[in-house]
DNA sequence: ATCGAAATGTTACACTATAACAGAACCGTC
DNA sequence: GACGGTTCTGTTATAGTGTAACATTTCGAT
């Protein structure tokens, strides 16, 4: 949370109550969280929220590399090391939906660090996205 | 296509109508269908299907390594080389949706193959899922 | 104080996905 | 060829995820 402040400071980005509640409940949830469990976490304060509140702030924090989505939940998770710019790898349980951030790392070495946690890769996903040959500048 | 028949008949898989049909589509199409876009494509046949006969076609698909998902897009696609195990990684282009599948490799192999293609890669999800050591039988 | 930009509120809707149960087709055995 | 289990399909309804569009407010700088 410090680190978020201080890094928003300094990029002049607006942390503003929205987005920091936001960023709170990630940090504090033991799973990923879908927008709309998001969503119920701000409405357990007042006044009520709508969607749009939940998947804008949501928006800024993955933006800013303050959160990740995790595609194949539908779900975010507070960043582990914000302000740096990297490649994570996810560790998704499919039992708790508990989600582990790896620091960016190559491919061979995923296996290494799901064996020193303990994890058991069942199956991992690569997806990159960029442009393709017809579609570049 | 012809893969996917001796595939299904050595391993004594039921490709049914419904699911040649939807294979047939997604090895058509230029780039990843979304659900709805595949039941569209079966109701341009008779007789109307509903939702859960695309999702059903495309579950079997998907279970038996003829098609893969793609998390970021909610879509799918035909899998390039059916019947190895593989753990493919995806390029998809965010201006077309168009989808290459690379072969299994390495995660430093990834950037050279996508240099080799003119692909651009601008963000890369790696999504492993498995069990954690809290959930380890 | 004024103005433009950024953020939020609000309504309504589009898209994605599954639960639950009924019926039909398939496949082996007797 | 009739049973009987299994797998596949039909059908209805509903749950979950995400966004368009526009009005309103807030912010920060001239
Ligand atoms: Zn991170
Ligand atoms: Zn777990
Ligand atoms: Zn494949
Ligand atoms: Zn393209």
């Amino acid at each position: 949370m410090d680190a978020a402040e201080s890094l928003c400071a300094d990029r002049r980005l607006r942390l503003t109550p929205v987005r920091r509640r936001v960023l709170e409940l990630l940090l504090a949830a033991p799973k990923a969280q879908g927008a709309y469990d998001v969503l119920s976490g701000l409405n357990r304060d007042a006044p009520p929220r709508q969607p749009p509140a939940a998947y804008r702030a949501l928006d800024f924090l993955v933006a800013h590399g303050l959160a990740h989505r995790i595609e194949r939940l539908n779900a975010y998770v507070a960043c582990a090391s914000p302000g740096s710019t990297h490649r994570p790898a996810f560790l998704i349980c499919r039992a708790c939906d508990r989600v582990a951030e790896t620091p960016d790392l190559t491919p061979d070495r995923l296996k290494r660090e799901a064996d020193a946690q303990g994890f058991r890769i069942e199956a991992t996903v690569v997806e990159a996205v960029g442009l393709c040959p017809a579609c570049a500048p």
